[in-house]
DNA sequence: CTTTGGATCGTCT
DNA sequence: GACGATCCAAAGG
């Protein structure tokens, strides 16, 4: 009809009905490239079970990769250091840095042993453990705001620096990469771009995320002059 | 809605 | 000593 329908894409307005699945992806997942990596990461689960046995859990809508060596913009182009040690490592860890001295922010170890490679998560459609994730994130305004941006998604799971080079993997608590039961994300909904917030090699579209998600982050960036 | 500037400190030069 | 893989509040349209 004409007359004006108001915007139900759904998923916005409840969090998705996660149905508490918990099955962590193996080993294998992670053990290839991070431009193969990033796309199959949205739509699943990041879900962490911590010691009072509050799950909180957020469906992944938006991810950068980075590479190592060749890759002006990762931490890992200059070689390994005390920091960027587990992105050189084997894949299906978390690699957790601190950003501008205050943030912290994660990322899926790629590749095979030796090559370093990774996804920043971006930005989580919070599924699950919302209070909790509200109580952690006490300037948040909106629920897009919860989980919107790499710092945000850390702290909206309680991923610190001592959950860096964590497994994956494995069963039991602390953050896992889950697959569920959710509908994927059709592939015409996902768009790639450049990456945000870097100088060095601002031009390459290593940058994936679900458009008809609103929690991804912000920052599409400007068109070339 | 957009733009701008400040916070804050580990890491590497 | 400089620089961030960021976030937020404030101010202007």
């Amino acid at each position: 009809m004409s007359a004006s329908t108001p915007s139900d894409e759904g998923s916005d307005l409840r969090p998705p009905s996660w149905k508490g699945d918990w099955n962590p992806l193996p080993e294998r997942f992670f053990a290839r490239g991070p431009l193969e990596v990033a796309p199959d990461l949205l739509g699943l689960v990041l879900a962490r079970r911590d010691g009072g046995g509050v799950v909180r859990a957020g469906r992944i809508v938006e991810v950068e990769a980075y590479l190592g060596r060749d890759d002006p913009a990762s931490h890992a182009y200059r070689g390994p250091t005390p920091r960027t040690a587990v992105m050189f490592g084997p894949p299906g860890r978390l690699y957790v840095y601190r950003s501008y001295g205050m943030h912290w922010c994660a990322n899926v170890v790629c590749a095979s042993d030796g090559v370093a490679g990774a996804v920043l998560l971006r930005a989580l459609e919070p599924c699950a453990g919302i209070d909790a994730m509200w109580a952690d994130r006490p300037k948040a305004k909106r629920p897009v705001d919860l989980a919107s941006g790499p710092g945000k998604l850390c702290a909206a799971l309680a991923i610190v620096g001592s959950d860096n080079g964590s497994l994956l993997t494995a069963d039991g608590a602390g953050p896992r990469v889950i697959r569920t039961s959710l509908p994927p994300f059709p592939p015409a909904s996902i768009v790639v771009g450049p990456r945000v917030g870097i100088t060095a090699a601002a031009d390459r579209p290593w940058r994936f995320r679900v458009t008809t998600s609103r929690h991804a982050s912000r920052g599409d960036v400007r068109p070339p002059v």
